[in-house]
DNA sequence: TTGAAAGCGCTAACAT
DNA sequence: ATGTTAGCGCTTTCAA
C-alpha cells in the first residue's frame, strides 16, 4: 500500500473558465458552444471555438459527469481474460461498445464471485451507464446473492456467455445445451461408449450443467444411461486445472472419450493424456469447446464447438443499450446463438488443420 | 450512435448530506469519520457510521475525484488482448496494482496508435494517477509524435514490454536484444545457415529492431554477413498475420529456419509450413518468443524465450508507482529482465512436452 | 442570444 | 472536536 505524498494535479490545465473569460463570454455560453448545442450566435460560436482551441482547452469529464451524471462509459468484467475465448469476446464487445460512441473500462475478476461483486460496485460508483458481466463461477454457492448495489443504482446491466440460475437478468450467450447435444451425439457416433464429461467444481453453474444438459440428453436419445461418474470436475476452467483434474482421472481409470467443458480444459487434458503415454484419438478421444483458434493448432487438433462470439457481443451490447435507452420492460431477454459443431483430430475427424 | 434519452440516474442514492443529517453533525464531520481520520470523537465517529451503514451510504468516487484530484485509479493500454503473452501481462499488472490498493482501467489500442493516443487522453481526462502502455507498433513511423495530453497532465507513465526509440520514457522489459542472440545463436547452432527473421511491417519499432540486432550479432560473432533478405515482414505480430506472411516468402523461396518476433506469429508459420508439406524441424525450424502456452502444446512444440513477465510487470507497477509518489528524476530508468532459452521440438530439441 | 447563479456530491481550509 | 464556507469544473435552469 503506496500513499503517495503529491497530488497529480497539474494546475496548468486550462478550464471552461479560461476559455469564457478569454472569449469574453458567459460560462454557460461556452458550455453551449462546446457541446454543440443551439442557441448561440454563430459569431459567437466561432470565437468561442477558435479560443477554445488556441488555448487548447479539454473538458474535464469528471466534472461533466458529476454534473451530467451521465459518463458514457460502460463497464465489463471478465473472469479469466487469458481465456482466449474470453480475451477475442472481449474485443468484439470492445468494439460494438465504441460504435455506440461509449468508451468500455475493463476489470478482471479471477473467476471470483467476491471480486466480482466489488468490480461491479465499483463500476457503480465511477457512474458507468452500464454493465456487462462474464459471469463468475467458482465457488458461487455459498457466496453469490444478488449485485445489490448495482439494482439499487438502477445502472442496467447483461451478462455475456452465461448467467446466473434463478437470477432473472438479461443474458446473450450460445445455445450451449444444443453445442453440447451435437457433441456428445457425435462421441457417440465414433462408437464412444465409456465418454467422460470435464466439467467445474460446481456443477450447477450454467455452463456446466447446460453442456451437462445436453451430454445427458445425447445418452438418453439413444437410451444409454447417464451416471454421476461420467463427470469428473477441475477446479476451475482454465488449462492447470485441466491437466490437473485429467491426471488424476488416468491414475483412476481409462474412458474412451473425454469432453471439456471448453478448449482450454480440453487442451490441459490433451496434455495430461500425451504425458501418460496414450495416444489421441486412438485410446482416448478429446472433444473442447469455443473453437479458439488454439484448439486448431494444438498438438492434436481439437473437435470443438463453435459460438459465434461476434453474433453474441452485438447481442449483448445491444440488449444493454436498448436498456440503457429506458427499456424497462421486466421480461429478461435471453439471446441465444447456435452453436455448431466443428469435427477435427482429436475425435478421429480427418487428421486437418482445418478451420 | 444511440443517444439514450433517460438519464440512468437514481435520486434514492443515499448521501454525505443524508447520513450527516441523520447524524446530527456537519458534513465535513461526516467526511472525516467515513474517512477515517483522526480529529473526531469516538462517540460521533461511531454514530456515524452506524448510520451510514444503516443508510446505506456509498460515496460518490466521481464526486470525491473531483475535489481530491485523486482517482486511485491506473490506466493500462494493451495494443492485443488475444495474444497470451499481453493477456498474462495484463492479468500480472492488475494484480500488482491492485496490490497498491488502486483500481486499473484497461483500454485495447487495436495496435493502432491513434486509439492508444485517444485512449490515453481519455485517461487522463479520467483522472487516473498514472498510466501503464504496452505500445502500439502498427505504423508509428508516421503518426507518433508524443503524448502531448499525457505530457502536458503531468500523469506519470511507464511503458511496458516495450517503448518508442528517441522518446525518453520510464520502461519494464525484457533484454530483447540477449534473448534474441541467444536464439540466434542455437539455430546457427543446429546448422541453419539460412534463417529468416519473421518481423512486422516496421521493423524499427523497438521489439523488432532490438531482436533483429541481436540475430545480426549472434551472424557477426560467426563471421557471417547479415543481409536484408533474411528479414520477413508481417503486417501485425499476430496470427493470422505470421499464416499470411510465411505463406508468401514459402511461394518465393523456402529457408531452412524462420524466427519469429513472437509466438503467435511463429505458429501462424507453423501453420504455413505445414499445409505446403514441409515438416518441422526437418524441412524448416522455427522459433517463437514469449513462451506463451500455447507455444509448449502447439502441434510441433514450439523452441522459444521465456520473459519473467511476473518480475517485468512488478517492476513496471513498482516505476509508476515510484512516480506517483513524487519521484520526478528526469532520467527516464530502463527496468530489464533476463530472458531464457527454451528449447523444445521445432528446432531438432527433444520431442517434449516439458515446460 | 446571453448571463447569473445554483447545483452535482464531495473535500479542505479556516473558524469556532 | 465540530461547524462554516468555499471550492473541484462542469451543466442547466431561469432571467434578462
Amino acid at each position: 500500500m503506496t500513499e503517495p505524498n503529491v497530488r497529480p494535479y497539474n494546475p496548468g490545465m486550462v478550464k471552461l473558465k479560461d476559455v469564457a473569460a478569454a472569449a469574453g463570454v458567459s460560462q454557460a455560453t461556452a458550455s453551449l458552444v462546446l457541446n454543440d448545442r443551439p442557441g448561440v450566435n454563430a459569431q459567437t460560436r466561432a470565437r468561442v471555438l477558435a479560443i477554445a482551441k488556441r488555448l487548447g482547452y479539454a473538458p474535464n469529464p469528471l466534472a461533466r459527469n458529476l454534473a451530467t451524471r451521465r459518463s458514457h462509459t460502460i463497464g465489463l468484467v471478465v473472469t479469466d481474460i487469458e481465456n482466449p475465448f474470453f480475451a477475442a469476446l472481449t474485443r468484439h464487445l470492445d468494439v460494438y461498445v465504441k460504435e455506440h460512441g461509449y468508451g468500455l473500462i475493463l476489470s478482471l475478476s479471477s473467476d471470483d464471485v467476491v471480486k466480482q461483486n466489488q468490480i461491479v460496485e465499483d463500476f457503480v460508483g465511477k457512474m458507468v451507464e452500464g454493465v456487462l458481466i462474464v459471469p463468475a463461477l467458482h465457488d458461487i454457492g455459498r457466496r453469490f446473492h444478488a449485485f445489490k448495489k448495482l439494482d439499487a443504482s438502477g445502472v442496467p446491466y447483461v451478462f455475456v456467455s452465461s448467467y446466473y440460475p434463478g437470477f432473472p437478468a438479461d443474458c446473450a450467450m450460445a445455445d450451449l445445451t444444443r453445442g453440447s447435444c451435437d457433441m456428445a451425439n457425435h462421441l457417440l457416433d465414433c462408437g464412444h461408449r465409456d465418454s467422460v464429461f470435464l466439467s467445474v467444481e460446481d456443477d450447477t453453474v450454467i455452463p456446466a450443467a447446460t453442456r451437462i444438459d445436453g451430454f445427458r440428453q445425447a445418452l438418453s436419445d439413444r437410451s444409454l444411461t447417464f451416471s454421476d461418474r461420467m463427470i469428473v470436475r477441475a477446479r476451475h476452467p482454465d488449462y492447470q486445472s485441466g491437466l490437473d483434474a485429467t491426471r488424476l482421472l488416468l491414475g483412476q481409470r481409462k474412458p474412451d472419450a473425454i469432453m471439456a467443458m471448453n478448449d482450454i480444459l480440453a487442451l490441459g487434458a490433451v496434455r495430461a493424456i500425451v504425458d501418460r503415454g496414450y495416444r489421441i484419438p486412438a485410446d482416448i478421444a478429446v472433444a473442447g469447446y469455443d473453437n479458439v483458434i488454439y484448439s486448431s493448432i494444438s498438438q492434436v487438433p481439437l473437435t470443438t464447438v463453435y459460438q459465434d462470439l461476434d453474433r453474441m457481443s452485438h447481442d449483448a451490447v445491444d440488449m444493454l443499450f436498448r436498456r440503457i435507452s429506458g427499456d424497462r420492460s421486466d421480461h429478461p431477454l435471453l439471446q441465444l446463438v447456435r452453436p455448431e459443431l466443428v469435427v477435427r483430430e482429436s475425435t478421429g475427424g480427418r487428421n486437418t488443420l482445418t478451420v
